[in-house]
DNA sequence: ATGCTATTTCGATATTCATGGAAATACTGA
DNA sequence: TCAGTATTTCCATGAATATCGAAATAGCAT
């Protein structure tokens, strides 16, 4: 959770969001965000390390994904026990919508 | 979104949505957490400001409130775009489980 | 007004964190 | 093996953050 505090981790990560299933490479990241390498790799260690962001080798490069599973885990954990009382149907539906 | 990085913070957020509607006192939550007053005061400040929590005056004590709009709109910003490939249905429902 | 409780502000400190250049490592293709 | 590209690790530095005791403020009851 605190791995999205940074807001340019959350911009790696929202990038890899909207990436989709292919991912993309550290470099792709590094040209769309204009971040210096080392700094983007560091980030990407501590998404990895939260198990926010998958990564896999292709040949020279390296791809970065979002995982999808750990994000919706994350979600539910913010939406867990907020509705005891029964009143809070709008998160439900916003969360959906 | 930063404001929940803090592990006390997020200590004291969700404290706060399982309080509920009724809310906790700041007392309250210091008796509950054992956190010492000015810290949880420095930490309540920053979740009142980034708008997650509320606070209202009743009498000599503050009762403090998780916002669920606020937290609605930050399980859909989350949520957001992930969905653009078609491929996290499982992410949607997760939410709502 | 005065005392009492709840909470915040002040001030100071230690720690963690973000950042990025330079050097090292990993992999591929010739 | 060598050159070339992609990425990470090393290292150092400045900035931001968390923490908390002590003093200040706010509101209520007497």
């Amino acid at each position: 959770m605190e791995s999205l505090g940074n807001p340019t981790r959350l911009r790696i990560y929202r990038t890899l969001v909207r990436a989709g299933f292919d991912g993309l490479p550290v470099g792709g990241l590094q040209q769309r965000l204009e971040i210096p390498a080392s700094t983007l790799s560091h980030h990407c260690r501590k998404l990895i390390d939260a198990g926010l962001v998958t990564q896999e080798r292709n040949g020279t490069t390296l791809i970065c994904r979002a995982n999808y599973k750990a994000m919706s885990a994350l979600i539910g954990y913010l939406a867990d026990e907020c509705c005891a009382d029964g009143r809070c149907e709008d998160v439900e539906t916003a969360a959906v919508a």
